[in-house]
DNA sequence: TATGTGTATTAATATTCTTAATACACTTAT
DNA sequence: ATAAGTGTATTAAGAATATTAATACACATA
């Protein structure tokens, strides 16, 4: 499913999360499929079930599994996901935007970096 | 000059260069005019002098203070810092709008968003 | 040359983070 | 009922990181 690499200096968990994210956000699992168990995963992985349960726990915070007690972790539908990812997003970007106005960029120079931005490969 | 908050959990050091940078930021501390010396303001606030030499390092980071060999520390040029702030802080909000991009969010949002904030209390 | 300045280096200590061990609670198939 | 599968909570060990302190250095100037 996935592949740890002990190179990177990051956490187990955190790599996990990210691999999986990216893996879900790719359309790498089927929305609505189950997961492999805690344990399961553990074993593939050689690592503690902790470890794996930290990293559903983390991907389940941003929206992207949700888990029916007793019966496992699962894929959340995309229009979901996709919803809490923007708002979370949304929420960055309003608050980087709040502190430009703080710091007197004016908003001309927003929008002129918008259009640079959303323009660079087809807009 | 400033004085420590000893329920606060945060390292020292940090919020000092907070505490000082809004006070050089709100006009508090004259351009050009010299800091109290790292021995002098450790003495005043009982800490260690590297605690203070950390805080005075992080403001010369961010472009606040800057020092002559032997001589001392100095408060930047209020255009000097303000422009090193506004390029910090457009960096990041480039960021949070490519990731905007990214995720989907469209152009037009963001320009209705710019409104808004901006819009709030005097364009 | 003595005193005042910032800085580098090193070490002690404190704090936080990561991972693991273990036990619990719930669901379902036998 | 019970066994085997699921996720989760709690606790602790260990590692890693961050903070502060001790000390010595380098430069400027009176």
């Amino acid at each position: 499913m996935i592949l740890l690499d002990y190179r990177d200096k990051r956490p187990l968990y955190e790599q996990m999360a990210e691999k999986l994210e990216r893996l879900i956000v790719n359309g790498g699992l089927e929305p609505l499929t189950r997961m492999p168990s805690v344990r399961s995963l553990a074993v593939e992985l050689s690592v503690n079930p902790n470890t794996v349960q930290r990293a559903y726990a983390q991907l389940e915070q941003d929206g992207y599994l949700y888990t029916v007690s007793g019966r496992g972790s699962f894929v959340t539908a995309r229009e979901e996901w996709q919803e809490n990812r923007q708002n979370r997003i949304w929420q960055e970007w309003q608050a980087a935007t709040a502190q430009a106005r703080e710091a007197g960029i004016p908003a001309e120079r927003l929008i002129a970096g918008i259009r640079q931005i959303y323009g660079e490969d087809g807009q």
